[in-house]
DNA sequence: TAATACCTTAGTGAATTACTATGTTCACTT
DNA sequence: AAGTGAACATAGTAATTCACTAAGGTATTA
């Protein structure tokens, strides 16, 4: 289907509830489960994942939770979707040994993935810019 | 893995191969295969849904074989790819009814989309650019 | 009518997806 | 010191997708 799965949807939604988090507080997993309707178990897959890739920083025991690891202008969607998921958009090998093709979708991989490199403080101007052309 | 398939990428590959013709000449299935190294039956499947959208003519029996239905010029790698995997870059569902975080994939998919967009044609001049770099 | 090409459908093993389940470890509170 | 509640870790599972192979059907030409 090619297509992001949901595992990279609800990471950038859970990396976007974290810095919405107000004063940066630490989130807990119930409490962004509740708010993005991911399920609570799957979720702390995504998160542990995240943190495996210093994108999150976790504090254990009662009152434990999350927070961003550094500042959102330092994170990229791009970062979190590779974090889940893989490298973006790399084609499973080289087909007939053509030089033609190999470097066109190196090219495209490289253009598609510029496309997933937005800030995560963007997200919501992103969205501000669509509201406003309405 | 968030990638195009090889289903993908054999159709762009077939289809290059079919620009490529000296005359437009009718290509078999047999010739495209050892040209791509692609194997026989399934090229058949993927000749045979680029066909379904339009994108080849095919013609039956001895001395048969497929042509491009139409300019190179009139086909994008976009057309190619979506014939084969679906459309390209939905989200799944959305998530957690975030306005915000909807619009934002919303705009990566036409992003993203924008990037395949790129001509049949010109397949080789992207190629071309890129030698010229080094 | 035989040969040869395209056309169609069914099946299959391996991998991926989107989870659930179960338990462990850590830190704070009482 | 014990209990509680949070993160952490691993295993399992049903459903789906991927990348084909197999086997035949149908159209056209020699």
């Amino acid at each position: 289907m090619v297509s992001i799965s949901t595992k990279g949807i609800y990471g950038v939604a859970a990396m976007h509830a974290l810095y919405k988090s107000p004063n940066a507080k630490l989130m807990q997993i119930k409490e962004i489960a509740a708010m993005t309707q991911i399920s609570h178990g799957y979720l702390e897959q995504i998160l542990s994942s995240l943190k495996k890739s210093s994108l999150v920083i976790s504090i254990r025991g009662v009152n434990g939770g999350y927070k961003l690891a550094r500042d959102a202008q330092e994170i990229l969607v791009l970062d979190i979707v590779e974090a889940l998921e893989g490298k973006l958009f790399v084609p499973s090998e080289n087909v007939g040994a053509s030089v033609v093709l190999d470097s066109f979708w190196a090219d495209m991989q490289e253009q598609a993935r510029k496309v997933f490199s937005i800030k995560l403080c963007d997200l919501d101007k992103a969205y501000q810019t669509f509201f406003y052309e309405i």
